[in-house]
DNA sequence: ATTAGTTGCGCAAACGATTGCGTAATTCTT
DNA sequence: AAGAATTACGCAATCGTTTGCGCAACTAAT
């Protein structure tokens, strides 16, 4: 509440006018040095702080970009926060975050609000709920870009960036049957997402092009982690012969892996483990998961620098970019030369 | 870029002046509800949207609440982060979030934005290599409220929040001795951070109170956690007789968990383990390990209250608030009779 | 010595909203 | 019916900057 000092108050010490010292510490060629010199000497000493909301309201950038997730879990997003931050602040823009909670009420409040602070571009990885993309429809018209990154859906109008999900599912399944598993689990998240729906098909796809067969029941899909103790439960009782389990995401894998745990199951010995992972979860679990790597790092670095370039070259190409996962091969899956053989 | 439609452009097409449409748009009683009615509907037709830097340069506000955090660790901030947001979007503020990477030079460089961007508050979690707090005058001086939590400093002139770390370092100790423990080992953050430093003074207490001898050699001190493999092993070499282990935090935890279980140390029949934990952790590792509670979202969300207090009701009262911490016993702790009966 | 060019600075408008004050038209009072 | 009160709106200043333009003073060129 202490009234700030202002251009004005520089001004007025110096005797000089508010353009003046806006463009002296501006170091505009029209300034004198001696006056510059001047003036940056008394701005300093008056403890002279500029006004950014004032600086930019003439501007009609804010350098402010958003990011809207559905929750902060555990283990991609912070890793994808960190990524976009670096990016953001290396470029002088400032990440605000919001949080959507899995809502479509909040999701569209929060990208009305971002027209609100006329933020320069907005990051958005869309919440479980999300079915279409027309809440979006006024970013465009304020020229506001979006990239819709991770969590995504099928469209023509933004720029998306995810790994191939379909791919990355049809590799899981084919690592795993490739060792002579024969018998898994696959376990997905919310399937209102296309996220899961995509890596369940590739799934699919790597069993039918192995001519393995894949049934409904080896399929589980958890919209909300409490409901994995009792459907892995099931699912184990229906199938006990299953050899391997796959895991789509970080949470899912590591509260496979405890309820494995708990039930006294060896991992490998007993079931192999596979997941899809940012990369950290795999080497604190023991033993360390084999994993497709999907850099939560990366991906925030490079959607980060996508916006930025869609802000400041003012273009509205509209990209679907694909992010590459590695094979990160550690010792949670067993190969099974006794199956493999009995299926040859 | 598309320019935005603003109180001008409405007034120009109902005639009015931009005033009564102001007016109008805030439901300020001057203003008749026919015409009210007729600039709503004009404003929904035309897709006005606000511009909140225009609107927050009169005021004295930005209803922006800045929090600045050394690292979006995968535990504790992530959760914390929830909370703070949960309460700042209740009360119609926004929240921006920094990340310092544990750098002074970028703490620096971060508050000193936060004054350009006239935010409201401050929530700051200090860097390792904060020494002093000199570096948040100039917030004081634009009357921008600060609240430090989780890892903080010793001051008279700033409000903290944090748990009772000393406290909780104590109740550790006394924890695992009572169940018979009398050779473990601490392990902790880095020390140049008072929270380390406190919590281990609590454990050393915890030991002395119940006359435990507790060596230099039973510490570690992890700045870094790749550091804590070797450092590990080593502990565990000089010390082949502990029976019990304590973690100060999440981060601490899963990685000792992993390390012990390659070594194939069962827990808690060859070796307890015990943490500080925000509590997901403990549910996702084997045996689900017994903890004091910290919770990350508690934290978050009583700190969003209190800074929101300071900044609304203008208060500066300097308080020093202690989050309590709830015992959760799971299975990772074992209680040691004969070592018990031996110290009889 | 006159013209032309340069240097250094100020005036004032503008960004988009809010708000104190003034005022015309209407309604109410007695 | 004349004054008082109310209603509904507009004028213009204001928040703190930036910036196009104008202009005086000085230097350089002829």
């Amino acid at each position: 509440m202490a009234n700030r000092v202002t251009l004005k108050d520089i001004a007025r010490k110096l005797g000089l006018s508010t353009a003046t010292v806006s463009r002296a510490l501006a170091d505009h060629p029209d300034i004198s040095s001696a006056t510059k010199e001047q003036v940056r000497q008394t701005a300093q000493a008056m403890a002279y702080i500029p006004n950014y909301r004032a600086k930019y309201m003439r501007a009609k950038h804010s350098r402010l970009i958003a990011l809207i997730v559905p929750e902060m879990n555990t283990f991609f997003v912070p890793s994808m926060i960190s990524g976009i931050n670096r990016v953001v602040q290396q470029n002088d823009y400032s990440l605000i975050v919001f949080q959507s909670d899995n809502s479509i009420v909040q999701e569209r409040r929060l990208v009305e609000y971002c027209t609100h602070l006329s933020a320069d571009g907005v990051l958005l990885v869309l919440s479980s709920e999300t079915a279409d993309l027309q809440h979006l429809e006024v970013l465009k018209d304020c020229g506001i870009p979006v990239v819709l990154l991770d969590r995504t859906m099928d469209t023509d109008r933004h720029t998306t960036i995810t790994i191939d999900d379909q791919e990355v599912g049809r590799q899981a399944a084919t690592y795993l049957i490739e060792r002579g598993h024969t018998r898994m689990l696959g376990i997905f998240g919310d399937h209102r997402q296309r996220i899961s729906e995509l890596r369940l098909k590739g799934f699919r796809r790597g069993h039918s092009e192995q001519g393995v067969p894949f049934g409904e029941s080896q399929i589980l899909r958890i919209a909300m982690i409490s409901e994995l103790d009792q459907l892995l439960n099931r699912a184990l009782t229906v199938h006990p012969d299953t050899s391997a389990i796959f895991t789509m995401t970080d949470d899912l894998l590591v509260h496979t892996h405890h309820l494995l745990s708990r039930r006294g199951v060896r991992i490998p010995e007993d079931i192999s483990l596979f997941a899809i992972s940012d990369g950290q979860a795999p080497f604190f679990l023991h033993p360390n998961i084999t994993h497709l790597r999907h850099s939560g790092v990366e991906v925030g670095e490079r959607t980060a620098h996508i916006l930025i370039g869609m802000i400041e070259h003012n273009s509205d190409a509209m990209m679907d970019i694909r992010i590459r996962t590695t094979l990160v091969e550690l010792g949670s899956v067993e190969t099974r030369t006794k199956a493999l053989a009995a299926r040859r």
